[in-house]
Parts: structure tokens; C-alpha cells; sequence
DNA sequence: GCTTAACGTCGAGCGCGCTCGAAGTCGTAG
DNA sequence: CTACGACTTCGAGCGCGCTCGACGTTAAGC
């Protein structure tokens, strides 16, 4: 499977992937006629694995030090749960704030009242919503 | 309140303070003897709730609307609202993906098996702890 | 009056994570 | 044989959100 393919079906580009290589996340991939990369199937679990760590935040030099250790062998495991460990814990706080963020934008929200409903909504249905009552002008 | 005060008190540096005042998310604000900034309390809600929009990951030239909208007074409440609106919907997308990125995390973290326990541990109870079992070698 | 520290404006610079373009190589389709 | 497009390496550039330094002014304490 050429870069392209390869990309297209991870959801990373071309560069993005060639930019990963260089910087030591992904190991050097064999190449066909001892140039072009080719990938197969393998590679995949890594990739979700590291996309992963980068939706949740990690840095790129922690994911870095990551895959070091994970190329690295045996020996380092201990090292690799405590990245893990210490990542999860921050990824948890970040969570939790998100979540006591989002009941501040719900209030607020609310606190502008219904829409006006000048477009026709999709969902015609409106028995489930509370009633309209005119918004109290507030700082924000 | 000086700028400086007013930065330690709300967790920003003064230069990230004056920056936000001259991209127009906090208005100008008043000036003792006309030069330099001297805030009050009352500044202290919208700064919150900027800090959160931040937190929650909004781009700055969407909070820069929103302010726009909000100096603008009556008539932008729609506008405010929808805009809250598709950022909430966003937030909760990411805290949904966070969770699951989560659970990957947290099988990742069990197939390393426990920590060895060369450095005691602040938490000496260990009864809560599942047994022991030697991690099985895995990819990653 | 003098020192000093905090303030002011302005514009440049930084760290991050890519993103892109240039210029060349290769393999296959027509 | 030719054209084309996908690949290669390399290094520069970008968008974001600050961050900082230079350099001048000003108010407060001694």
C-alpha cells in the first residue's frame, strides 16, 4: 500500500505521515525496490494508537519519547505505564473541567431564551421544550 | 486595581491582558488619570467565562465575535446564542471522544500490568488493587 | 529630589503541529 | 516514446495564542 492509499485510509496526508517518520513516531516503513514506502495493515494499530494520544493532548515529544521506548524493547515498560498513567490522570482533570464548562455555556445558553423560530426547524416538534419566556437582559 | 494585580488575581500576565484588550475581546478599559488601566470587579464574570470559552477550546476570532456581538448590545442575542450553541455541541463531541480515547487509555494501561513496587507508595492499602498478572507481551 | 518599580506602546519572536512547494525520480498507461 | 501522476527529500512557511523585550513615562516611597 503506497503513502497515498495509506493516508487517505488513516486520515493523515501524505506529509503528515512523512513528517512523522522523520521525527521518530512511526518506525521507518519498508520500501519497495528500496525506495518508496509500502505499507501494510500492521502499521495501522500503531497509528489509531498515536492519533489517540494526540486527540487527547499529549505533546509530540512525549509521544516522541513514547515510541522510543516502545521501539526500545522489554525494559522499558515501567517507564511506558507511567507516561500512560500520568497522561490519563491530566486527560481525566481536562474532562472534568470540560464537563463543569459545559454547565456554564448551558446556563448562559439558557439565559438567551428559545430561538426565534423565523427558519422552519427540521424537527417540527417542539411539545419537549420549555416555554418561551422573553430573555432577561443580562452582562454577557 | 493596577493591571498587575488584576493579572495575578485572574491567572493571565499582563501582556496577555493588554493583548486581549487591543484584539477587542475585553473593552477598552477605564484609565486613572488617563493613562494607565485600573480595574475592578465588575471586569471579572466576562473574564471568567472568556478563560472558559479558552479552556473549552473556542478560537479566539469566534470569542472576538462574540464580544463584538455583546459590546453591540440588543439585537445580537440570536447571533450570541447560535454561536454558544455550535460551540457546545462541539464540546460535548469532544468530551464524548475524550471518554472513549479513555477506555482505550485505560486498557492500554492494564496490559502493562501493575507497577512494580520498588518505591513504596504513599498509598500503603493496596486491597483494592486487582492481583497481579504478568503483563502479556503486546504491540505498543 | 531621587530612586525604583510598575506601567505604557510597539513590534518582533516563539513553540507547537503541521503544511506546503520545489525539484527531481520512477513506473505505468496510451 | 512520451506523458503523467504519485512518489522522494529538503527546508521554508503558516496559523495559533500568546510572550517578551526595548524603551520611555509616571507615581510612590524614602
Amino acid at each position: 500500500m503506497k503513502i497515498g492509499a495509506f493516508a487517505e485510509r488513516i486520515g493523515l496526508s501524505a506529509h503528515t505521515i512523512r513528517y512523522y517518520e522523520r521525527i521518530g513516531l512511526l518506525p521507518r516503513c519498508p520500501r519497495d525496490g528500496g525506495q518508496r514506502r509500502d505499507y501494510d495493515a500492521s502499521a495501522l494499530p500503531w497509528i489509531a494508537f498515536l492519533t489517540r494520544l494526540r486527540r487527547t493532548g499529549m505533546p509530540i515529544r512525549d509521544m516522541v519519547r513514547y515510541a522510543e521506548w516502545r521501539a526500545a524493547g522489554q525494559g522499558t515498560e515501567a517507564e511506558r505505564r507511567d507516561l500512560l498513567v500520568r497522561h490519563r490522570d491530566r486527560v481525566r482533570a481536562h474532562v472534568v473541567d470540560l464537563q463543569a464548562c459545559l454547565s456554564v455555556l448551558d446556563a448562559k445558553i439558557a439565559g438567551y431564551g428559545d430561538p426565534p423560530p423565523s427558519e422552519p426547524q427540521h424537527d417540527t416538534d417542539t411539545s419537549h421544550r420549555r416555554p418561551v419566556r422573553p430573555g432577561i437582559a443580562r452582562p454577557g
